[in-house]
DNA sequence: AATATTTAAAGAAAATTTTCTTTATAAGAA
DNA sequence: TTCTTATAAAGAAAATTTTCTTTAAATATT
């Protein structure tokens, strides 16, 4: 347990809202904004201007009194600091239509993550090419990893075989996990699990939905 | 601004992680477990036990020293609180890959929302059949907003015709949108909007991976 | 040049959420 | 029965995150 370290940790909202700020900006520079600040991009996202000021603060960018950021400085610390700029490859394991829509996704835009190959068990998707990634047979994934030394793993497969799959994927040396499947994985520690759950999102939906149905 | 009532409200936090028991115990349940307990949860789960108790607490239910908590009772509770018991039907727009990932998901299992039907602009994707789902013109969008009542749209149509379909969609009497593309989408106030953001999601597993890297 | 205004930055305060502590209760064991 | 133990429940404390406040700097205006 060291924990002695006195690096104060980015809080996990800051790091859910620095991609937003990002794709914000990429679209704000495409329309020719040079500089903009931060009680700008808070009113543009609906949030707090000083919160923006402290997220971005994360970063390490330096913002100019009355100017604000520099939109190119800006979104290169951004990237920078997310490592949206490295190629962070990936491999993905189902490619059935949500794995598909992710090779779809990034094909378009940078989405930080690289998927170099898709994987699967079912003999029609092998063989295919959905948006330049191959879907090969699960058969080769150990070697693959081996070979194009990837260490993030997305799983898309169906729920049933998503602890099966993954542990598959660990024990080739997989060291973080996209879980977008509905399963709970059961995994080693050391192994970096990442869940989008779609159920939590559905659910905050509908209470919000419920909550301003009551009050008319 | 009325807050006088003091309702006190649910932490969002909690809201995400109700349907995570309620899928872990539903699970469960095939398994033959009658009762189950607080600290059981937390354990498979890897959350706190007392917060278990806490959340669960919300939903009105009450468990027994030494026994726990009755697991039919239980779902029961949840699904009652979360109202995935009641059919809170949707419409989809956008039938690509994602949406039809979420079409098919949804055939499996109840995810809370029933899909009703999926909408598009693109000819060759209408008339065909995604899991039960019929696809639409967005031309009949309106008519079958006002035919069949439904207030939850879902997007996952391409980026750039995001903030368009959006605004179709509340034009047509939509109170609700659950947003899956990277848009940010500008709609009045008293529409609720859920945004998924994938991004997000892959900055934090960036981060923590990049974390776990430095920490040897 | 002087002044007013906008804004980033830093720190304090408030709000929220999680974790810890205590208490009460009921089940099972002795 | 009596004692021990597991657990829910309730409240307190701690940690985290957001919002508020103050300060300082730099630009634009007069």
């Amino acid at each position: 347990m060291q924990k002695d370290k006195k690096i104060k940790p980015v809080p996990e909202p800051t790091i859910k809202r620095l991609p937003v700020y990002l794709h914000y900006l990429n679209k704000a520079r495409l329309e020719g904004v040079i500089n903009i600040s931060a009680p700008t991009i808070a009113g543009e996202l609906k949030l707090d201007p000083t919160q923006v000021v402290k997220d971005l603060s994360f970063t390490g960018i330096k913002g100019r009194t009355k100017i604000g950021y520099n939109i190119y400085e800006l979104i290169h610390y951004l990237e920078e600091y997310l490592g949206f700029n490295k190629t962070n490859n990936a491999f993905l394991v189902g490619a059935g239509n949500l794995g598909s829509a992710l090779m779809a996704y990034q094909a378009g835009q940078s989405l930080g993550l690289k998927i170099l190959a898709a994987f699967d068990i079912s003999a029609d998707r092998i063989g295919e090419k959905t948006g330049q990634v191959n879907v090969l047979h699960m058969n080769n994934f150990g070697e693959m990893v081996k070979r194009l030394n990837v260490s993030i793993g997305i799983l898309t497969t169906p729920e049933h075989v998503a602890q099966e799959m993954a542990e598959k994927m660990i024990a080739c040396r997989i060291k973080a996990i996209w879980n977008l499947t509905p399963a709970y994985l059961k995994l080693p520690e050391n192994i970096i699990v990442q869940n989008t759950s779609m159920y939590s999102n559905v659910a905050v939906l509908l209470k919000r939905l419920e909550e301003s149905d009551v009050v008319i």
